[in-house]
RNA sequence: GGGCGCGUAGCUCAGGGGUAGAGCAUCUGCCUUUUAAGCAGAGGGUCGGUGGUUCGAAACCACCCGCGCUCACCA
């Protein structure tokens, strides 16, 4: 890094060195300890009076300089926005020398009265002036007007993706509507643990280094813990460590945390990801249904204060309860052939009809899981429940109560992206160990994605663990989908990158 | 991993075998209610990297690196 660092140094970066001797030089101290603030931009617009005159105490980031001899209007950016600061040499005396080797990018204190200038822009008439951070490389600052609309425009943006993603902290001073979606993330995730702490469910913690991995399909990360001389893995999932709670006595418990999974990456995919696993026992997937659907909508309301969104140009409206369809009825309906009955080589014919690859796979449940992705899923727009799967699909699902071959099961389906996935969960120990059996025997037929045997697991289950409905929610996915986003990079703050090379 | 596209000044982008360009940003001068401030002047580049073709390459070719879109994979 130091080596990119050097690289960097060019006449912008120079000069701010040289500023920032200059000032120091001067008796000025460039990087300040603290300042009070008792306002911020939006306070200061949203509460103006004409008399008598407001004082206030501010700190935020230039963002705009205009300078005119002894005196000149700067925009400060704090984390409300922007408000215009007026600064005169008369005002501020010797400050104002300092304020002469200040630069976009540089994070000043100010305090001063409220005022309107000429042309009606509520603004501060600055009586003091304090540096408080200066900054050593040049700002990529785009320039703000407003057409006669009243219309924001914005001229040669900050656009590069790849800087914006490998420098974050720039593009949220530069591009700050981006952190409204930031913000939403934050609220929904927050809406979500509200409402589950209101249900008396417990939140806990599980072991995010696990020496099986576990929970669902998926490649892992692999680590190795140096004392145990061990290898570990990351975990693809919570669910495992989770219902071993339920046995041990909790009624309800649920996890906002991180998984990882070690697969590809596109806009859809990031290495690590969050998901909200929950349990709670005595319930099936019935009652889980509702509750997913009483969750969201809890946080529609609260979090955007409407039931209806738009996402990629589609309309999606939250009405409860969602349309519910078994996934054997679903592709009946598109393809008019019933999967439960039909033989491979029809799937594998119904698969290619509707542009699925399904070259090399025999297992009619990935068989039957392909025609559902090309069939169905892209036409589940409004939010549906896809119900009962085929019990090879789901080795960690209960076998349903009346219908032959399939599993109680349901995933969510909204603007066609998969966003939750519940069970009545498997509890019957005798068959859990046999699904794990049949996982092994996929493995060995090259699933690398099958499931591990969890003998602790099964041991837990076989000291009893009474009925559970279980659900995992996709937090990164939910957000895209309610702050209409489509590339999962853009609900990440710190989406994975490749490394930036060293020369 | 495959296909397509992109990489030129701090930012946004033109240029497409013959001296490296513009706007904004920066610097100097003038300017005490400006707002994409203005006026006058100036500086700033390994044209992603390495090889090759050529008298001459930012441009053409090959390979590499990075990013984006997309397909595959990822239920």
């Amino acid at each position: 890094m130091d080596n990119n660092i050097q690289q960097d140094v060019n006449v912008l970066i120079k000069r701010r060195y040289e500023e920032l001797e200059e000032l120091k030089a001067k008796g000025f101290e460039p990087f300040a300890y603290s300042f009070d603030v008792d306002s911020d931009s939006e306070d200061i617009k949203n509460n103006f009076q004409e008399e008598p005159k407001r004082n206030v105490k501010i700190a935020g980031r230039i963002m705009a300089l205009r300078r005119m001899g002894k005196a000149s209007f700067t925009h400060l950016q704090d984390q409300k926005g922007r408000i215009q600061v007026y600064l005169r040499k008369d005002d501020i005396g010797e400050a104002y020398d300092a304020f002469k080797l200040l630069d976009i990018g540089d994070i000043i204190g100010v305090e001063g009265f409220v005022f309107k200038t000429k042309t009606g822009e509520i603004s501060v008439h600055v009586t003091s002036m304090t540096l408080l951070a200066k900054s050593l490389r040049p700002m990529p600052i785009a320039k703000e007007a407003v057409d006669e609309n009243g219309n924001k425009i914005i001229y040669d943006q900050f656009a590069d993706k790849e800087l914006r993603y490998r420098q974050r902290y720039v593009d949220l001073i530069v591009n700050p509507e981006i952190k409204d979606v930031f913000l939403k993330r934050s609220r929904i995730i927050t809406t979500i643990r509200s409402f589950l702490d209101a249900g008396g469910y417990l939140e806990v913690e599980t072991p995010i280094l696990q020496p099986l991995y576990g929970g669902a399909a998926a490649r892992p990360f692999i680590t190795h813990h140096n004392t145990l001389d061990t290898d570990l893995y990351l975990r693809i999932a919570d669910e495992l460590y989770l219902k071993r709670l339920i046995v041990g006595g909790f009624n309800g418990v649920y996890e906002i945390s991180k998984d990882f999974r070690n697969e590809g990456m596109d806009r859809t995919h990031n290495p690590e990801f969050t998901m909200m696993e929950i349990y709670v026992s005595y319930k099936d997937y019935n009652w889980m249904m509702s509750f997913v659907e009483s969750m969201i909508h809890k946080v529609c309301t609260e979090v955007f204060g409407t039931l209806e969104f738009e996402f990629e140009g589609q309309k999606i409206i939250f009405n409860t309860p969602w349309q519910r369809v078994s996934m054997i009825d679903a592709i009946k309906e598109k393809t008019g052939v019933d999967v439960l009955t039909a033989g491979a080589n029809e799937l594998k014919a119904v698969a290619k009809k509707f542009g699925a690859d399904v070259e090399g796979l025999e297992s009619k449940g990935k068989l039957i899981d392909e025609i559902f992705s090309a069939a169905v899923q892209p036409d589940l727009i409004q939010p549906t429940f896809v119900i009962d799967y085929p019990l090879e699909l789901s080795p960690l699902a209960k076998k349903h109560r009346t219908k032959e071959g399939v599993v109680e099961r349901f995933e969510g389906y909204v603007a066609g992206r998969e966003i939750c996935n519940a069970f009545s969960e498997l509890n019957d120990p005798i068959d859990q160990k046999s699904r794990f059996e049949g996982q092994v025997k996929a493995r060995e037929e090259g699933d690398d994605e099958a499931h591990q045997i969890d003998e602790d697991f099964i041991r837990a289950l076989e000291y009893g663990m009474p009925p559970t409905a279980g659900l995992g929610v996709g937090i990164d996915r939910l957000v895209m989908l309610l702050t209409n986003q489509s590339s999962i990079r853009d609900v990440l703050f710190f989406p994975q990158m490749k490394p930036e090379i060293k020369k």
